[in-house]
DNA sequence: ATGAGCATCAGTGTATACATTAATTGCCGT
DNA sequence: ACGGCAATTAATGTATACACTGATGCTCAT
C-alpha cells in the first residue's frame, strides 16, 4: 500500500468519524509526523480530500476540515432527491428485474439483521450498500453514478451525526424494500416516488435527532 | 501565479482544446520539461485533472487523457437534463425576477452578437455564461451548483467537437431566452420544460455534426 | 529455435532540502 | 496608548535526489 493511500484513508476515516472536527486545520508537517510519512504523500492526500470537499483549502494557511451546517444538509438532500430519484427511475427501466427482486426479499428480512448484537449494524448497512451498487450498475450512466458517489461521502458524515436507532432502521428497511420492489416491477414513476418518500423521511429523522443537540 | 496553477491551467486548456488527444499518456518528467517546472507541481496538476475526470490514472504508468465516446455524450446529457432541469425549476422559485428579465431581453438581442465578426463568439458565450451564473446563484444550493460545474468541464470538450454554426446558435439563443423568460415568470415547470427542450435540441445537434466525422 | 529467467531501465513513489510567501509579533513613531 | 511598519518565523510551494516497482529485452539453456 502506498504511503499516500494510507494517509488519505486515515484522514478520510478520521473526518467521516468526526474524530477530526470541522474547523480543524490540517498542517502538512503535523500530519506527516502523526501518520509517520513524509509531507509529499500527505500533500497528495489533502489534495484528494479537498477535491472531494471533505476539506477546504484555506488560502495558503493549510486546509481545514469542512463544516456541515443545517442548510448544507437541506441542500445535500435536495440534490440527493434529484439524483437518486432519476437513478431509481432509470434502474426501473434498464435494470435486471431478478436482481432487485432478490434485494426486495432480502430487505424484507432486514429486521433480523438489526436485532442482531452488532452495534454498528454492519450487515444491515452492507445490504443497503448492495442496493446502492445494484442501482449504480443498472443505470448504465457513469456520470450519474459518479455524481451520486461524490455526494455519498458527505452523506455518510451526516449519518454519523444522526445516530440511527432501531425503529428508524426498521422503517428505512421497509422504504428501501419499496424502492427495490418498484424497480423490480419496472415501474419508473413508482420507483422515483418511493425514493422521494424515503429521502424525505430520512431527512426528517436526521433533522429531528440533530435538533436535540 | 504558482507553478502548479500554471501547469494545471496549461494542461487543462490543452485537453479541452483537443491539442492533447484522448489516450495520450502524460508522463511526469516529459510534461515537467515541456512546461518548464519540476515534477512536483506537475504531479499536483495531474492529480487535479484526474479528480475532474479529464485524465485517468492508468495504474502506476502515468495518466492518460480521458476519451469521450458517443455513449459518454448520451450519459452526460442525461445527467445534465436532470441537474439543469432541477436548477431551472429552483431558480424560478427562488431567483430574482429582474435578473432573468434582463437576461431574457439580452438573449433576444443575441443575434447581433453572433453576426459579429468574432469567429470565437466570445460575447455570445459570455452572455450564455451569465445565464448559467445567474441560475447558479439563484438556486441557493452549493452542492447542486458544484455538480453542474463538474459536468460543464466535460461539456466544453464536447462543444469544441460540435463546431456550432450560426443557425444553431440563433436557435439556441431563442431556447435560452425561453428558459430565462420562464424563470423570470416564476414558472418552475415551464422553466424545467424549456431546459429539457433546449438540451434535447443541443444533443441532437451535437450528434448530427459528430456523425459527419 | 524457443522459452524462461535475469538484468537493465524507465517511470512513478517518497523523502528532504531549499525558496517563497503570508501572518504575527514587537518595536518605533506619533 | 494606539497604530503602522518591519522583521522574524512558521507555514506552504518547489526542486531534486533517492527508492522501488514494473516492464522490456537479452541471454543462456534445453
Amino acid at each position: 500500500m502506498r504511503a499516500s493511500d494510507k494517509a488519505y484513508a486515515t484522514l478520510r476515516e478520521d473526518i467521516i468519524e468526526w474524530r477530526l472536527t470541522p474547523g480543524t486545520v490540517l498542517a502538512e508537517v503535523e500530519q506527516s509526523e502523526r501518520l509517520g510519512v513524509s509531507r509529499t504523500p500527505v500533500r497528495e492526500a489533502l489534495s484528494r480530500l479537498s477535491a472531494e470537499g471533505l476539506t477546504t483549502a484555506a488560502g495558503g494557511r493549510g486546509v481545514v476540515v469542512t463544516d456541515i451546517s443545517l442548510e448544507d444538509i437541506d441542500e445535500m438532500f435536495e440534490l440527493r432527491e434529484t439524483l437518486e430519484g432519476k437513478a431509481a427511475a432509470l434502474a426501473a427501466e434498464r435494470g435486471e428485474h431478478a436482481v432487485f427482486e432478490k434485494l426486495h426479499a432480502d430487505l424484507l428480512r432486514a429486521p433480523e439483521l438489526i436485532s442482531d448484537t452488532d452495534p454498528a449494524r454492519h450487515e444491515y448497512y452492507a445490504l443497503v450498500g448492495r442496493l446502492d451498487e445494484a442501482i449504480d450498475a443498472a443505470i448504465s450512466n457513469s456520470y450519474l453514478a459518479q455524481a451520486m458517489r461524490s455526494l455519498r461521502v458527505h452523506l455518510v458524515r451526516v449519518r454519523r451525526l444522526a445516530a440511527d436507532d432501531a425503529p428508524r432502521l426498521h422503517a428505512a428497511a421497509v422504504e428501501h424494500a419499496a424502492i427495490a420492489e418498484a424497480i423490480a416491477a419496472g415501474n419508473a414513476r413508482l420507483a422515483e416516488a418511493a425514493t422521494t418518500m424515503h429521502l424525505n423521511r430520512s431527512l426528517s429523522h436526521v433533522k429531528a435527532t440533530h435538533s436535540q443537540h
